[in-house]
DNA sequence: CTCCTTCTCCATCATTTGTTGGAAATAATA
DNA sequence: TATTATTTCCAACAAATGATGGAGAAGGAG
C-alpha cells in the first residue's frame, strides 16, 4: 500500500517534470529552476519554500499547488538535474569518439568543467545528496545514476556496458567527484586562493588534467598493470 | 566595534574549546563530540540544538549555557575538527619522511583513509563548509587551513613552505577532496555498489592509489614536466 | 454571457526551532 | 556550617517554517 502510494507519487512527479521541461516559461518551470539553484546553495534543510517562492515572485501556496510537499520538489530537482547531466554526457560521448583515452579525457574535462560551472547547482545538489542526511522521510532511492556505468564503459574500464565492476565505477566516481568539488567549492577556494574567477576555472582544468590523466593515459604502464590484476 | 565584538567572541570560543579538549569527560566536551557527529550528518541547517541536546542527554538550555548560539557551537566544531586534522597530518609527516614520493603517497592514503573513516564527521563538516551557504551570519572566515600549504611543501610541490603557489594548493585540494568524498559518501556509494563496508574501504584505497599516484610518481615524465613549466 | 477548469493569492494553523529567564540542584569556598 | 559560584533543568517566548482551505482572478468552451 505504501509502496503503491510511493509509485503513484513518483508518476505524478515525473509528469510534472515533463510538463515543466516542455514549457520553460511556465510558473511550474520557473519554480523548478529557482529551486535547483537555492537547494544547491543552501541544501535541503537550509532552503525554505518561502525563499524559493519569494525569488520566483509568487506566493508559497502557488508553489505547493504545483509541486506538493517540499520533499517532492526536491526530488523533482534531483531528477531534473540527473536528466540534464545524462543528456550532456551523451552529447559528450559523441564529441570524444575515436580519440585516444588521454585526449578523450582532456576534452571531457574541458567540456564538463565549462558546463558545470555554468550550472553550479548541479554539482552542489549531487554532492549534498551523496553525504548529507535528511531529517524527513524524503527516502530517495539511494542509487548511482546509470551514466556512471556508461562513462566507465566508454573509458574502456569495463568490457560489458551492463555489468560494470565496482572497481571501475569507483574510478569514475573519483573523477567526477574531483570535478564536482572544484565546481561546488568555487567560491570558497577562489576566495581563499585570492584569484579571479577566470583564473580559477583554468586552474581547475589544469589541475584536473594533471591529476587525472596520467592514471588512465598509460595503458602499458607498470602502475596500471600492477593494480589492474591485483 | 563589531570587529572587536567578533574578536572577543573568538577568544571566548577558543578558551571554551581548550577547556573541552582538556577534560573530555565534561558535559562541554560531550556536547562538542555529539555536535561534530550531528552537524556532519545533517549539515548546519539540518541540525537542531535539540537534536544535539537529546543525544547528549541534557536539556537544550544547558547546551546554550556552555556554547552560546548554535552558530558559535558550529564554529567550535569546525575549529576542533581542523585541530584534529592538523595534529594527524603532523603525525603523518613523521611517518613518511625519507620515502620516495610514490611510497609516501601510498602510506598517506592508507593512514588518512583509515583515520577519516573512523571519524567520518570530519570530512562531512569540511565538505559542507566548502560549498553550502548558511542563511545566518555565521560569517566564518573563508580560509583554507594552513596544512594545505604544509602538505604541498612536504610533497615537494613548492620550494617555499610559506609561499605556496595556487597551482600546488589546487593539486593538494584535488587529492584531499578525492579522499573526503569517498569517506563522506561511504553510505551512499557502498549501498549503490552493493558491497560491504570492509570491501568498500579497501576499494577506496585501491582507487585512490590508482588515480592519484601516477600523477605525482613520475618526476621525469613528460606529462608532469610539460604542465609544470606552462 | 455563463459555466467550468486552471491558477494565484490571502489568511491561517500547528509545529518546529532558536533562545532566554529564573528556579532548583550541585559543587566549591570560606 | 554558611555562603557563593557553577551547573542543570523547567517553562516559556517570538519567529520561522511546512502546509492547507477557500476566495477570487484568468481564460477558454459552450
Amino acid at each position: 500500500m505504501k509502496l503503491l502510494k510511493n509509485k503513484k507519487r513518483r508518476e505524478v512527479l515525473e509528469s510534472s517534470l515533463q510538463q515543466a521541461r516542455k514549457d520553460p516559461g511556465s510558473t511550474k518551470a520557473k519554480i523548478l529552476m529557482v529551486a535547483r539553484r537555492i537547494f544547491g546553495d543552501y541544501g535541503f534543510h537550509g532552503t525554505t519554500t518561502r525563499m524559493i517562492a519569494r525569488e520566483v515572485g509568487i506566493d508559497v501556496s502557488t508553489l505547493y499547488y504545483h509541486w506538493g510537499e517540499k520533499g517532492d520538489l526536491y526530488e523533482a530537482v534531483v531528477l531534473d538535474i540527473n536528466q540534464d547531466l545524462r543528456k550532456k554526457l551523451i552529447e559528450l560521448e559523441g564529441k570524444i569518439r575515436g580519440f585516444p583515452l588521454g585526449k578523450r579525457m582532456e576534452i571531457a574535462i574541458d567540456v564538463m568543467v565549462d558546463y558545470l560551472f555554468s550550472h553550479p547547482e548541479i554539482t552542489s545538489v549531487i554532492l549534498s545528496r551523496y553525504f548529507l542526511k535528511t531529517r524527513c522521510k524524503t527516502d530517495q532511492n539511494i542509487q548511482l545514476p546509470e551514466y556512471i556505468s556508461n562513462i566507465a564503459f566508454s573509458m574502456e574500464l569495463s568490457k560489458n556496458r551492463k555489468k560494470v565492476p565496482a572497481r571501475s565505477k569507483m574510478q569514475v566516481l573519483a573523477i567526477l567527484n574531483a570535478i564536482y568539488t572544484f565546481v561546488s567549492g568555487a567560491e570558497f577556494f577562489q576566495a581563499s586562493l585570492g584569484i579571479e574567477r577566470g583564473e580559477y576555472v583554468s586552474l581547475v582544468k589544469e589541475t584536473l588534467r594533471f591529476v587525472l590523466i596520467p592514471a588512465f593515459d598509460k595503458p602499458t604502464s607498470d602502475a596500471r598493470g600492477k593494480r589492474e590484476e591485483k
